[in-house]
DNA sequence: AATTAAATTTAGACAAATCTAAAAATAAAT
DNA sequence: ATTTATTTTTAGATTTGTCTAAATTTAATT
């Protein structure tokens, strides 16, 4: 079957609220999609007769099967699309989202898969958030958050959530990108700030509100 | 100002139908469009209060200068997309355009000119079609149909009219493909078809109804 | 010049996606 | 358990792009 981009455009959001909340309802979802409540509860029940949504009126929503199918197929289009612009193209990453939100509704399987291969099969975004395959599977990365690393543990930044430019700019200022090895040296309980030293520069401090927006990884017997 | 997919797509085409009659008549747009008259004629409407369109009604039209650039800008897209698609992701030149014709209408200016940058700024399509600079220039090459090439003449193939899969497997099986060298053997009267040499395989024999598809150019000094 | 044919436009309707304003259902507070 | 507040849905209107059928204009024939 083939969806409008607007269709799709809900489709994905529904699936990325669901993440965080079993069943979505209609005021979060049309605050996410700049649209009015009214205009939500008509989309879902569109949706509902497609059978990519189990909705019932007032008590919430969440995608099929089916549904998950299709919005985890967006999210990899979105995401590849991300890449190649980032990483082909030379964009920033605070720049890719806008425009991949467009590119990710262009129709071709075999556009797709070619450039999978073309990029070679990259399993994560500029944003270090994770490519669904051909499958729908999804790499999955036990992240952790920045605050969370325990002192000294050396670890690689793997994402990062604010994805503004002014986030970019602060990281950019520090010599973090995804990828840097870094480790904390001290953390200050007054305002939670961190003391971290990055790759082999000389040890820096960054706020706690940096620091709960990055997230690292580290294998378990690496010192 | 922003125009709709539709929009785009009724401003290429007129542009396209321009380039063999100064003015247009609706019916030839609504067949090219594969829409009914009377949606053209709405569009026409559309097109003349945004200042993109000469119309009266009755009476044909044709794009203003704005209404030139617009379509040459999309010209443009089209092309460095259907480049893309070709020279990067290893595409067959006869899938090339039905994606291009929605990755056209993604509306990124920077993405474009990135690109076309990524791409090397090229002046032709895969089908030997020429690509707009961003000013709208396009490049200009004296091409010949390849009837009209001249006994012996080498010439080289620059580009292809009819792009179906129909003649590309055809003209695959003679080697022939853009950029590819050749000269006319000798003529036959009897039924328009020519005997050719492809670079330097044995002489082949191609109908008229090939032949007229095929396009060349060849240096005025070269034998 | 009058008639016939072809091209084009208008009138009115429809589907998709949106909106505002009002009604209905659910949740929270007294 | 009522009342009040919040959330959600319905009703009705709007915009964009399309359609069919009928009317109008222009072109072609007799
Ligand atoms: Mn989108
Ligand atoms: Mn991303
Ligand atoms: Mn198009
Ligand atoms: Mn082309």
């Amino acid at each position: 079957m083939n969806f409008t981009s607007t269709e799709e455009n809900y489709i994905k959001q529904i699936y990325h609220l669901q993440q965080e909340k079993e069943r979505v309802n209609t005021n979060s979802l049309a605050a996410e999609m700049k649209t009015r409540p009214a205009s939500v509860t008509d989309m879902l029940k569109k949706l509902k007769n497609k059978k990519l949504l189990q909705y019932e009126r007032y008590r919430g929503f969440k995608l099929t099967e089916p549904g998950k199918k299709i919005a985890l197929g967006i999210v990899r289009k979105h995401r590849l699309w991300e890449f190649f612009l980032a990483n082909k193209l030379g964009f920033e990453w605070d720049k890719v989202h806008v425009i991949a939100e467009e590119l990710e509704h262009v129709s071709s399987d075999e556009l797709i898969s070619r450039l999978d291969l073309f990029l070679g099969n990259p399993s994560f975004d500029p944003h270090g958030d994770p490519i669904p395959d051909r499958n729908g599977k999804i790499p999955q990365v036990k992240q952790l958050n920045l605050l969370s690393l325990p002192l000294s543990q050396q670890a690689t930044v793997s994402s990062v959530t604010n994805q503004t430019g002014e986030m970019l700019d602060m990281l950019k200022h520090y010599g973090i990108g995804l990828g840097t090895v870094l480790r904390i040296i001290k953390r200050f309980d007054f305002d939670g700030s961190l003391e971290i030293r990055v790759a082999k520069q000389p040890p820096c401090i960054i706020t706690e509100q940096v620091a709960k927006n990055v997230f690292v990884h580290y294998a378990k017997n690496t010192t």
